[in-house]
DNA sequence: TTACATAATAGACTGCCGTCCATCTATCAA
DNA sequence: TTGATAGATGGACGGCAGTCTATTATGTAA
């Protein structure tokens, strides 16, 4: 009953879609993601070049879900169930995103690129990427406001949003994104409920 | 006494460069920046292929100072004679920034990806466009300081990458950027000295 | 077995890029 | 006038992208 039902036909082979994946984020980890073409992904992983375009339209979408199988983990969203405050949460999670960034930060900045020419991988990469992150940030000022943390006549949607766009600004311009930045964006965001009790 | 020592050798003709600068500034309004081939500039302009060549790099760097010819004016730092409130002339500011993405927008969302794939545009970018403007909203949030509209605990610095970002965040993830997000923005930051007299 | 459907492959094809080259043209200096 | 310098031009070139086609491989259903 768990099996899916088998359709006619000569069935993909799992292994060719494998060994792009791998084949593409060791290139693109290795010599960076704007010199490695199409060309050299399938020479690497010994298939056909129609093999790739059976699987994905861009070399965009193939990076993405290659980096996606490995830092899905790493973007959990902050856990709630201890007593920390909203501000450390907040902190915990950034280092977080910030951790991952110091590996493939030049991968992220050159997917967001990518993003901005093909709106068809635009509309994917915010679904898969940036919406969830957003809505996590979201979420955790939410509760913030809820525990009595953070002013609830504050927008965090807008915070979100500038937490977000700050951590793109920086990175899309050469910048650190560090955990002192991370820092001082916590802080900017609770600035004046830091006085009172965390 | 004004003239440039001449050099030997058959001078720039400005004529071609003009052309270039127009060719492509008209194609990228009409088709989009993505779609309009450095081949499709050469030929609208009338010139050879190596005449762009001869004046820049990329297609980047082209597209980059013709906006810019007509853009700058809208771009001058705040006015500061006046007796408004910053949060005001910062609204202002923001207001007119993006009153100019209405029409170039876009072609900005493609020169912020082309800076991500090219680093040497990354650079002229970053030095003829992001420097500016970021050192404006620094200087117009120290000026505030000085003058008691804002703590001057606060980092201005960052003050200014949030508030780029949560602009860049929204250009480059097509969300509306207008008059209506830089109050809501210029609200935050000043929020705490919102109550005392403006 | 046979018919059918779909994946995988190799290779051809067009279009654009960025570079290179030979040639022509415009200006300055001697 | 002559030679040197440098911009402008058209054309050629190799490399990659993305599409297409013919052929072969591998499965299901009758």
């Amino acid at each position: 009953m768990g099996d899916i039902a088998k359709k006619a036909g000569r069935p993909i082979n799992p292994e060719a879609g494998e060994a792009l994946r791998s084949a593409a984020l060791r290139l693109v980890r290795e010599e960076g993601y704007e010199k490695v073409s199409i060309s050299a992904i399938v020479k690497e992983a010994g298939v056909a070049r129609q093999t790739l375009y059976n699987r994905w339209d861009t070399k965009a979408e193939l990076v993405l879900e290659a980096v996606f199988e490995e830092t899905a983990r790493q973007a959990a969203p902050p856990t709630d169930d201890r007593d920390l405050p909203y501000a450390r949460l907040l902190a915990d999670f950034l280092q977080r995103i910030f951790a991952h960034l110091e590996r493939d930060g030049d991968t992220m900045r050159a997917l967001i690129a990518a993003a901005q020419q093909d709106p068809s991988f635009g509309n994917a990469f915010h679904q898969k990427f940036v919406a969830p992150r957003e809505a996590m940030v979201t979420d955790l000022l939410r509760r913030a406001q809820a525990a009595g943390q953070l002013d609830p006549a504050r927008d965090a949607d807008l915070l979100s949003q500038l937490i977000h766009g700050a951590l793109w600004y920086r990175l899309l311009n050469d910048k650190p994104v560090d955990a002192d930045f991370a820092c001082q964006v916590v802080a900017e965001v609770f600035r004046t409920e830091m006085s009172s009790g965390n």
